[in-house]
DNA sequence: AATAGCGTTTCAATAAATGAAACGCAACAC
DNA sequence: GTGTTGCGTTTCATTTATTGAAACGCTATT
């Protein structure tokens, strides 16, 4: 009964069970509000006597909670704690909140820092712009490697191994301005890692601009990217001196306090 | 086989094999490194086999992902987007987050925001401070009630129903400093309503204070609470007019940005 | 070479998840 | 007031899907 389309072939088996009660879980995420066992069991197509059990579970491990009112469910405390448990294993994260602040204020744009998470490019905090737009962009949300100024700067100072593996993978073309052409797109990278920075314009939605760099920790080895976000008419391409500089300076400046020192 | 100490008695039974996966999950939370299949099964006393089913199925869902190299699991990025959809629900969040590094500023202590999910009093957001100290608290962190400035807060805003509710059960004594008399709590509170600011020195950790105001939305709701939390040395007792200014400030600063207007 | 430890696969036994139906309780309609 | 509808919850027999032991490759260490 269980149809699933995500994986193509293999796969060793699974726990089913297991499978329903994430779905449950996932649902009341994803949705904004409190929602009834009903109406959670006809969404997954199952029993409300295996949803309600399942949730017992669920709520015995704080990962959600009844309403005391209505009797409908959420998702609770336990899954912020367990999201921030995770950011916490990432010691970029408090080093460079205040440096991003100062990036903000002194650009007005907003200000986004990434670190690779088991292989994905992960948006690990942001801080909003101060300019009307505001981007759609969360914390937990993946960026390509190839349209991405972040991915862009982490492409240019991985070794070379990894990078082409990375670039061996189709590169999706998000708008025409994409650089979906390998060859084009190294060559982009030698220059990232000459200049030391990386914009992305248009190449994920049209007249949106990025600016990364990179940040090391005391062994030298990249631990994030900074990087401000914002529209064309702000950053341009290429984009303002200022900019460059303001970044490049707040990225160094967290590596700086990570342990990292200029090579002599 | 199932054995838990928290729920005192009645109880729906729940799946034991769920419990099995979130324990395993938990387990790769607490940890600060990949665990080997190994490990968590000796931890959890179950098989490889079923822990390998559990662990194929989270890391179908995003929750855990496998190590490339080493073979080892760990949790994965689903649980931070989890953990920041949870955290966007409270919409005083991003409204706060300028004021509270604007407060930590120019307060040099840590500033805590704090929300109220499903009855809990939880840390949502925390800016470190400026001073040589660290705080453990962290997002996800929950408060007492009737122990801790930002608990305060919110008994003194609230309705008298729950307020008694809440002050029915029972309060512990973190420190002889604490308040445990309900009849001191509640004239207390009606200062804390009057002067719109409260504060605990010594009450969960001897030589810390703490200094909270509330939050308000368009109606007129307590949406949050803001502190700054800090040594005694730095926040006395009663704290400096300076600091209970600039925490009101912020406070409100926070609620206009929400709609709230004073009451003529 | 040999050993030890790992993640993974297989497979039969049985324990445990499942759905249908019934229950008690609200809220609402007539 | 009475009937109806919908909710969360409980029960229970059916059987499905979970389970652990053991065997399998594999890599790293001895």
């Amino acid at each position: 009964m269980t149809e699933r389309s995500s994986a193509p072939v293999k796969m060793t088996a699974g726990t089913s069970t297991l499978d329903l009660a994430l779905r449950a879980l996932e649902f009341l995420v994803a949705e904004g509000s409190p929602q009834s066992l009903a109406s959670i069991a006809k969404t997954l197509n199952a029993s409300k006597a295996t949803i309600l059990r399942h949730l017992v579970t669920l709520s015995a491990h704080g990962l959600v909670s009844q309403d005391r009112d209505s009797g409908r469910y959420e998702p609770a405390v336990k899954l912020l704690v367990w999201g921030e448990a995770i950011r916490s294993r990432f010691d970029v994260v408090p080093a460079a909140r205040d440096s991003m602040v100062r990036l903000r204020d002194r650009t007005s744009q907003a200000v986004t820092l990434c670190g690779r998470i088991d292989g994905q490019l992960v948006v690990l905090e942001l801080i909003q712009g101060r300019t009307v737009i505001e981007f759609g962009t969360r914390a937990g949300t993946r960026l390509d490697f190839h349209a991405s100024a972040h991915g862009r700067v982490w492409l240019a100072f991985t070794d070379d191994a990894e990078r082409e593996r990375l670039l061996a993978e189709p590169l999706k073309p998000w708008t025409p301005h994409t650089i979906v052409d390998p060859d084009a797109l190294r060559a982009e990278l030698v220059e990232v890692r000459r200049r030391g920075w990386a914009s992305a314009p248009d190449e994920i939605i049209i007249s949106v601009n990025a600016l990364a760099a990179p940040i090391f920790d005391h062994r030298g080895r990249q631990v994030g990217s900074l990087a401000i976000v914002g529209a064309t008419q702000f950053i341009p391409s290429p984009p303002l001196e200022s900019q460059i500089h303001d970044v490049l300076a707040a990225a160094e400046e967290v590596s700086r306090s990570l342990g990292w020192r200029p090579t002599p």
